[in-house]
DNA sequence: ATGAAAGCGCTAACAT
DNA sequence: ATGTTAGCGCTTTCAT
């Protein structure tokens, strides 16, 4: 024998019945007598048949297999959002593929294409930053395979999405500064042509606008997601003659740039400039000074995005889509405290 | 139509010509002419076919994709192996499910049998923390699935693995801190039942050891992998009347909460005490005073793994089992360098 | 309450 | 160079 893989076949000419009675047994068909039931349950553990899932899926057509698609599997954001998902989808009994992107648009197309091809049942995308033709997201809902995007959503898809309310973010990131003192606030932007960052430039003008703070030419650097680009920023910005006292960056990867300039140029921190980044990273609470950030809470986001496939997937009519939007926590360290902590 | 699906059938009908054609020709077998080939390849792109893969495993038996099961999914060290892993594997045509079991046995035994049950063509592990019984392991030899184990390893079952020479590094931590002077050396130990620790354990006996250095009672804290044992460790041993001058930890992560209560004490780092650490985790560097750590060379495990994988599925007979040992690096910072950086 | 038969889409041994 | 045929193991309709 090749595998000696156990078959339902197997079970039945062992006690003389069909594999069709053996089939519906196994999935408690209530068709099938409590006693056949017993019997054929009972042979299978002792015979240690294992259902070949391959086989039922060709049968069936679905695959119980999500595949996710994010831009750094390595990321921390990103991990955590990948357990969410995991833990909800392999309590619903649906297997989870990973996909990477590195941010590039061909990973993403080769990416769709492959979990089409795999036929997976659903597919969770956070979208990569080079992504501006949205083509190869139609061709999932010409599949008609369930689509949602969480974090780095398409707006121009229609779709269950889960986002993190960037707006909010922000906004409370740049407030707090203010309550703090600081009025002469930089932002460091990302692409805007990504939500997420989109999202967290207006979130600061909002608040600069709210509090009657006029608004200064050069007080945004945008592109400035690194940690080499946040350095070279700040040292720009400090020879400005309107000197900025605070910085609300877009990462907490370039708010650590920034730290380390200041820090090698003898700057106080917050006292000549404060610093506030967005994305809780571990390593804001352990740097000196600990780095004020936002919390997306990544693992609810997972863990809301695979609730919202399983909702769509079980729910007979089409529901309208839905947006979930999760509520961003300001976690304040002392690189914004003007008091101290 | 349900799902609009094209399938060699419809090829075949278009063209007149038998389905195993063009199954053959899409595969570029060569007793099919070359005109055939083309003229069946332009209809299937024309017609958008996508080969459905679930049919194509049912019938050979393989899924083209791998397992992976780790301890934590979101864990630097796992997820850069993961990134590697994914990265050969998918050039290689083959998906990954990424499980993970939180440290659980149950889960771990849990998360064997569903790939197994998936039929996936490999199952890649580094076993939880929990894990003694090996059982379910066998299970997966039994289906005659290649079975591969990096980083902590099983060494009762006979596999390929790919492993850090966590000794060597080790010893090269603790021949560093002998060389900047330090003589009394404590080491924060993990369960000596997962081979790395058991490994980083031994490496630090045999460098005292090799430097006639005396090995002192007290001075092996065991099962100290937290941030908060760490901490309580570190407080522990500063009381000692034999006080200790350095540590060396098995995990980054206790010997920042050392570094933790030596800063609060109001002690100099590494004046009064020399940390040094283990996986370079990114915080490592961050921090104040950065910390000294191995780095494990993670992508790169992720990779060979991944190789391994590759060769014993691809060659014809059974070869011997290898044992890839990656070689650890000491990265230094201030927390190890008596005469400052 | 159970069985027979068909077929999901593909591959491969065996024709011709 | 191409076609025929027979499944892979399961589910499900239609019978009885």
């Amino acid at each position: 024998m090749k595998s000696s893989q156990v078959t339902i076949h197997d079970i039945a000419r062992e006690l003389k019945i069909s594999a069709s009675t053996v089939s519906r047994a196994l999935s408690d068909n209530p068709r099938i007598s409590l006693s056949t039931r017993k019997k054929v349950k009972e042979l299978a553990v002792k015979l240690n048949y294992q259902p070949n899932i391959v086989a039922s899926n060709l049968r069936t057509g679905r695959s119980k297999t999500i595949g996710v698609i994010v831009p750094h599997i390595n990321r921390n954001f990103f991990s955590n959002v990948i357990g969410g998902i995991e833990e909800t989808a392999s309590n619903a009994g649906y297997r989870t593929i990973i996909t990477q992107t590195c941010e590039k648009y061909e990973k993403e197309v080769d990416n769709v294409k492959a979990l089409i091809n795999a036929r997976v049942d659903g597919i969770l995308v956070s979208i990569s930053g080079e992504t501006h033709n949205l083509d190869h997201f139609n061709l999932v809902k010409q599949n008609k395979i369930p689509l949602l995007f969480f974090d780095r959503v398409a707006d121009e898809i229609e779709a269950n999405k889960v986002m993190v309310d960037d707006f909010k973010g922000a906004y409370k990131a740049v407030s707090h500064l203010i309550n703090e003192g600081f009025r002469k606030i930089v932002h460091f932007a990302g692409p805007p042509h990504i939500n997420v960052y989109k999202n967290r430039m207006l979130g600061y003008l909002e608040a600069l606008n709210d509090n009657k703070i006029q608004q200064i030419d050069g007080y945004i650097f945008h592109d400035c997601l690194t940690e080499d680009k946040g350095w070279r920023s700040c040292e720009n910005m400090m020879k400005y003659k309107n000197k900025p006292d605070a910085i609300f960056s877009a990462s907490d990867i370039s708010a650590l740039g920034a730290i380390g300039y200041l820090k090698a140029s003898g700057y106080d921190i917050p006292g000549d400039c404060a610093v506030v980044g967005f994305s809780n990273e571990p390593f804001t609470k352990i740097m000196e000074p600990g780095l004020t950030s936002i919390d997306q809470n990544s693992l609810e986001i997972g863990r809301e995005v695979a609730a919202l496939f399983l909702d769509e997937v079980h729910s007979a009519e089409k529901n309208d889509y839905k947006h979930i939007v999760i509520e961003p926590e300001l976690i304040i360290r002392s690189s914004s405290l003007k008091k101290g902590v």
